[in-house]
DNA sequence: CTCGATAATATGTCTAGACATAATATCGCA
DNA sequence: TGCGATATTATGTCTAGACATATTATCGAG
């Protein structure tokens, strides 16, 4: 028998998974409190509180000192998914990785840009296009602005042999960073490089990376038709 | 003084977190083990186990037994999205919810639809198509099949009064449900609901949810134009 | 030198008990 | 009745110590 030990955290955790998927507790239910499981299934308080705090991470259960452990009302809110270094994505499909980078070009932010992340309008930044291929076809059309303030050892980085991406990964602190996700149609340069008709609907990953106060880098990156992002377990 | 206490656990969390932060402690590198942070902050290994455990759960570090705890060298890979009820969603950007039944329709599954979830080629299934709107203009499109061998009391609901959604988490216990995201374009029919172009690029969203083996429902949004979705922190 | 058994080690988890904290319930007073 | 102070309670967190487990390092035999 492979099953759980029921008094492990994690066996707790999918007893009492067990209980509200079976409806044996239902949404808005009030379930027992730690001491009444820590009894039932025969183990300290702890353990029973380390699989209800994985719990409520989760968003299954919502737990408020005092007022006790409830079910969720509305269940599934939070979704993880896995946004992957592209090469990474590529490599892990079986594929070969590639990529042309297309310009460069030093600039200034736009108003829209500097109002947005706070930058002087003459903050120094740096422009890249990138195409990403899988087996030498396109994969997706990267746009992304580097902040020079923050990194200016990159303007003398050799970006052919090594991914802006990549190159910031290995020189820059980790940080904070924010995603969104949107669809846009290709405009007719989109389409060119992605080789799709102009007017596809693409999926679109926006990243903004910080370090503190600062903006580092922003991307925008444009994948060709047919990508599917999924959560994971 | 409003500095969180550093021998927390969340105050050890993010003195780790501003070491990795500051290059102190650079992607790749191993960090010291838990007791000798433990020692170093004055706390016990527990508390210590249970900061680094939250930072490994966030991706910033990864830890293996006997090999001891490094930064991770691809930052930011996990990253958490809320997907909203409907109705909270434009609810909470201080809009009015409604929504129209457009369709209903008992059904078999196609055989591909039946390869994916498995379900015999005579399974009964209720197909239903629904806008979302807020403030009365189109929000969403939403085409959702229901596993009536699994939930036969929807067939008498009144889907009118509540949709169909909300029906579902009201008389269904909460399971594992399984999301995608991706982009297409819009079909005639959804441009003239969605009051947008033909080809316009919509942002769709595909979740099925499951009780164990079986799937209990499959739905598929497809948001008007201009739809983004945001990470939380 | 290679391979398999064994030792060493860092993290993973559990316990029992204690105190902290937030939120609710209740009581006493005006 | 209304309201503020106080008691109660469920969760949140910490500790010190113990044992479990995965993984690496090492040592010995062939």
């Amino acid at each position: 028998m492979t099953a759980i030990d029921t008094n492990s955290w994690q066996g707790i955790r999918a007893e009492v998974m067990r209980r509200i998927a079976e409806g044996e507790w239902r949404p808005g239910d009030l379930i027992p409190g730690e001491v009444e499981l820590a009894d039932e299934f025969g183990c300290a308080r702890a353990t029973v509180n380390r699989a209800l705090q994985d719990l409520a991470d989760s968003g299954l259960i919502e737990r408020k000192r005092k007022a006790g452990t409830r079910v969720t009302l509305n269940p599934v809110r939070k979704v993880t998914v896995e946004v992957p270094v592209i090469r990474q994505d590529v490599e892990g499909r079986g594929s070969r990785y590639s990529f042309d980078l297309l310009g460069r070009r030093e600039m200034t932010p736009s108003p829209a840009i500097a109002a947005q992340y706070g930058l002087r309008d003459d903050a120094p930044l740096v422009g890249l296009w990138t195409l990403h291929r899988t087996d030498g076809s396109p994969f997706a059309l990267e746009e992304r602005w580097v902040n020079l303030a923050v990194v200016p050892e990159i303007a003398n980085a050799d970006l052919e042999a090594v991914s802006a991406n990549e190159w910031l990964v290995r020189h820059m602190p980790l940080s904070r960073a924010e995603f969104s996700f949107s669809a846009a149609s290709a405009s007719t340069s989109e389409a060119r490089l992605l080789d799709c008709e102009p007017g596809a609907a693409l999926f679109i990953v926006n990243r903004t990376t910080w370090a503190g106060d600062a903006p580092i880098t922003a991307v925008r990156l444009a994948y060709a038709p047919g990508y599917v992002m999924e959560t994971v377990v």
